[in-house]
DNA sequence: GAATCATGTAACTATGATAGTTACATGAAA
DNA sequence: TTTCATGTAACTATCATAGTTACATGATTC
């Protein structure tokens, strides 16, 4: 995994554990699934649990699963939940107040704000279950491609 | 300067020419005025000669200047010239053609595409000789707020 | 209750994109 | 011909992010 791709691994995940509702998932699985860190996956189903997105569980039939249902969670809510918006805008560190540079982070900032609010909007009209159902299209075209049984 | 901030960069110095369109300003003194480094200005300022924004030139009477009206430049051309969308989405690296990922990519992808429409269509409204306005607003308030005289 | 399995988390290292720096060639003006 | 400024290559520094190691916690199975 390369750079603040949390919320793609999150929304990858999200949607395989939509298509098996009834399986756990454990880090290690999810993590082989994504060539990355059972600890890095942790970290990011840790930001989706706070917020009452996914459960988690110890020991023998532990790992992770959807904590409501797929068609209830939206994109928009994984990524406010990842809390790292796509598209942020710094303010310059300009010397001595400078005019141009507070009509510029207006400026800048108006801008981000509406693209960030389209963005959200897109995603608030997309569910997990909508994800899930691709993968199911996918698959009947291509094989099975969830998870392996644990 | 700390991170991605070529545009605030290119366009906080576009705004001081367009205010002071006889004068030239050299990358040292550009610099100076944003905590960065000459080499660094002459980078971000040469992907704008190139779409012909600025023009340079070398020796005493040297340096950076506007090569066209100030208001025949939108913030949309500078946000072009630099060549660094501020908001991109990168395909995940999965296994086996996934096809939850090949939704959930198409998914960003179309939405990213959209929210950044807005940020250019915001963009494109707005012009260099807007920019130059603020600050001679701001001027009349703080003082004069332009580059020292060489 | 001991062994096993999985998460929770701290602390560290590795990676990579970006900016900063040094050095020097090129060319224009005084 | 000296001075000044850009043009650019090559390197270093910084910093956000991911990856890793290590171990504690707690649940399940035997």
């Amino acid at each position: 995994m390369k750079r603040n791709n949390k919320l793609s691994l999150a929304l990858h995940t999200l949607g395989h554990m939509a298509a098996a509702p009834d399986q756990a998932f454990t880090s290690e699985v999810i993590a082989g699934h994504n060539a990355t860190n059972p600890v890095v996956v942790r970290r990011v189903l840790g930001l989706l649990r706070v917020q009452g997105i996914v459960v988690s569980g110890k020991g023998h039939a532990g790992g992770w699963r959807l904590a409501k249902p797929a068609d209830s969670i939206t994109v928009a809510d994984v990524y406010a939940a990842i809390g790292a918006p796509l598209m942020t805008v710094e303010p310059l560190a300009a010397p001595d107040g400078c005019a141009i540079v507070a009509a510029l982070h207006s400026t800048m900032t108006k801008a981000v704000a509406e693209a960030e609010a389209v963005l959200r909007r897109h995603f608030a009209r997309r569910t997990i279950a909508d994800l899930a159902q691709a993968m199911v299209q996918g698959a009947k075209k291509k094989g099975d491609l969830r998870f392996p049984p644990r």
